[in-house]
DNA sequence: TACTTGCCTGGAGTGCACTCCAGGGTTCTA
DNA sequence: TAGAACCCTGGAGTGCACTCCAGGCAAGTA
């Protein structure tokens, strides 16, 4: 009965920063759970995205167990990053496709990105409308902090 | 067998814009497929919206058909807003739950959006960073429309 | 009046992105 | 050389936010 095994960084108190702690450098080979705790993802979500073909198939030890690689790392974090812009993993997937198909998806992969960006544009512009919202919603309870009967409306 | 009753603004080709029309003036009784118009939402969602006590309850006409009320899409409205966020349906319901509770819950529902609002500046932030990543990546693309064997690295 | 379209309810089903389990091999530390 | 901690696989389970279904009333129209 093997002890949990997840990296659990879920209700992680050290709000603010990037999930997961620096690269050490001169390093090149890393076990699953280094790379857990290097990117925030779990080791299941790890072994998840190869198995869907997210993660290019990953080098092993001549036992079986993974060995991450730098170049592995640097794709885990355009992932991390697409995947921050709420591009659904089945985009990603198409994209990791892409590459691994070679040069002449240039085309394809430019295009996927430029609507990327265009969709985090929208994103962002979205959120700042609703910002907006929520700050005059919010003065109302700053300087109102009584006869809220109708906050149905506003 | 009744034909669909979505209301699929799902692939709505006319992006751009927020999804509904804009509310009728002089109105202040709508069915459910008109507010599902109005708001982007299908009736099913609606009617779920009810059930887990994410909207008041509205009003029926006397056949029990729900009628909705103007002061009921401004309650949309902000939910719309806060689902934007990515506020957690059950942290909605939850701020609908003090709504209903009444002003003593003032410094709770404050605290509530004052939360959702330092969330969503972060989340700007973050998808910042995404934006940046994803225009030096483009930059790659576009003046290097070749030689992209190293794909994986930056 | 017949017919078509709209709306009602409770409950079941869907898609996504993980998340965990069982059963077993591997690696590190004292 | 134990024992603890780590890692493997295929497949099943979870939580969220809807989404749909069946069976049945209600409302508008020719």
């Amino acid at each position: 009965m093997t002890v949990t095994e997840t990296t659990a960084s879920r209700g992680d108190s050290c709000a603010g920063g990037p999930r997961g702690r620096r690269r050490p450098d001169g390093q090149d080979r890393y076990t699953i759970s280094e790379v857990a705790a290097l990117t925030g993802l779990t080791a299941h979500t790890l072994r998840w995205y190869e198995r869907i073909g997210l993660m290019p198939h990953v080098d092993r030890s001549h036992t079986g167990q993974r060995r991450y690689r730098n170049r592995d790392l640097d794709w885990l974090d355009l992932v991390g990053k697409l995947r921050l812009t709420g591009m659904p993993v089945a985009d990603m997937v198409r994209y990791a496709e892409l590459v691994r198909a070679g040069d002449h998806t240039y085309a394809e992969r430019f295009e996927l990105l430029r609507a990327t960006r265009e969709d985090v544009l929208a994103r962002i512009a979205e959120l700042q409308g609703t910002l907006a919202v929520l700050d005059r919603k919010i003065g109302v309870y700053a300087d109102a902090g009584h006869a809220l009967a109708s906050e149905r409306s506003s």
